[in-house]
DNA sequence: TACTACATCATTGTTAACAATTATGTCAAC
DNA sequence: GTTGACATAATTGTTAACAATGATGTAGTA
């Protein structure tokens, strides 16, 4: 009944249209009839309405009564906001995990940073194997904060974000990142967890100045 | 073609439906089946999906593919994590905002905490009057902190503890955060903006103790 | 009693048609 | 050429029926 191993036709139709946003498939201001998506998934009309439900949710489209959906636009400024708020939230998740990392949490953290090392110094197109194991590395801190919440809010911001984020990392020094990560992991080797949050601050900064350097020289993005 | 002044059914369930669950009128862990709502709102099944859909992206209620909605649960151990996200959050709202306040912001402040003072003191149940207007107060400060998403998503926050918080009011001193408010605001008046901060999350350290320690003697809440 | 197999029922997933609303195009009047 | 009324088409809102899934209950067996 379905293709992919989802379960539902709204869960598909949700997961896929959501990948061809975040990939530009599909521009912000262009428009999505529901008779688009019956036609390329070969459905019904509900499923689609309910998949667009959900992606208006999470900030993609944006849903009008009576004029269907519109796939929103994310300004520089609202990107700066929400890496602001990132490093706010991801620095205090490192500085409160960091009492409660072992040694062999540590160990974990440092052969990251070595595979990340290898990834982009020897790939010849490091980005996508580099975004899943960054997505580790910062997931780590998140999932171990002692606040269970943190990582539902910071998720809900990245994939706010996730759009630009994949544009960015194309144009960017990953050794900068490198040297951010251990400088992270070095200040929790040392058991100062306010050094490393300032770390954590000082790296999603970087991040967020590479990415609003770039839109700012290309506006159409 | 619907009863309230919104647009389409879908929004009407929504919206009274969640009502609903905030005001305790269905319980964690209750089942709601489509046909329930079908029969409560006489309409057929899909706006009723369709508002089930948006109430799960809300975290009220959990959908499970071929199960249907089960309403949440929140624990105590989630609402302390809420709230000291909220700590966080409000507080650099707080401190972001204060250099920008003018003398006008200033005593629009002054003006609702009076108001609130007179709530607090002469009325029998002040607290369907207190909740909005202290809304506004906190409102005041993360609509002007020129980040625009601070105030989305500290709404997102409020919006998950909005059942508690309800429950937590009837059990308060209302003068503790009266004094609170006017710390926030006077730090402000001093240009002090890190002192506005602390005294902004002193507050909501107090809000979280007051409902955490109200939850642990009611745990059937 | 405990357990499985099977039929039955209730509920959710999906579909196709109808109703209501909004966008588009035509034509006349000025 | 511009404006407005009107008919038409396209799109979304809603409905009711059908399909598929999961829960419940019963009978039979050990």
């Amino acid at each position: 009944m379905n293709d992919k191993g989802l379960v539902t036709l709204k869960q598909n139709i949700h997961n896929e249209t959501r990948h061809e946003i975040i990939f530009g498939k599909v521009s912000p201001g262009e428009r999505i009839t529901e008779s688009r998506l019956t036609e390329r998934f070969q459905c019904s009309r509900g499923p689609v309405r309910e998949a667009l439900i959900q992606l208006e949710k999470e900030g993609f489209v944006v849903l009008v009564p009576n004029q269907g959906a519109v796939v929103t636009k994310i300004s520089p400024k609202e990107v700066e906001d929400y890496y602001t708020l990132l490093e706010l939230l991801e620095g205090k998740a490192v500085e409160w995990s960091a009492p409660h990392l072992t040694a062999a949490d540590i160990k974990k953290l440092t052969d990251i940073n070595h595979r990340l090392k290898k990834i982009a110094w020897n790939d010849k197109n490091p980005v996508e194997k580099w975004v899943p194991l960054n997505q580790t590395f910062h997931r780590f801190f998140r999932e171990r904060c002692s606040n269970e919440k943190m990582n539902w809010i910071i998720e809900e911001i990245r994939l706010r974000i996730t759009r630009h984020r994949y544009t960015s990392l194309a144009v960017t020094a990953l050794d900068d990142y490198l040297n951010d990560h251990e400088a992270i992991v070095d200040a929790i080797r040392q058991g100062d967890p306010e050094k490393a949050r300032t770390a954590m601050e000082t790296h999603i900064r970087r991040a967020r100045l590479v990415l609003t350097g770039f839109l700012s020289r290309f506006p159409g993005f």
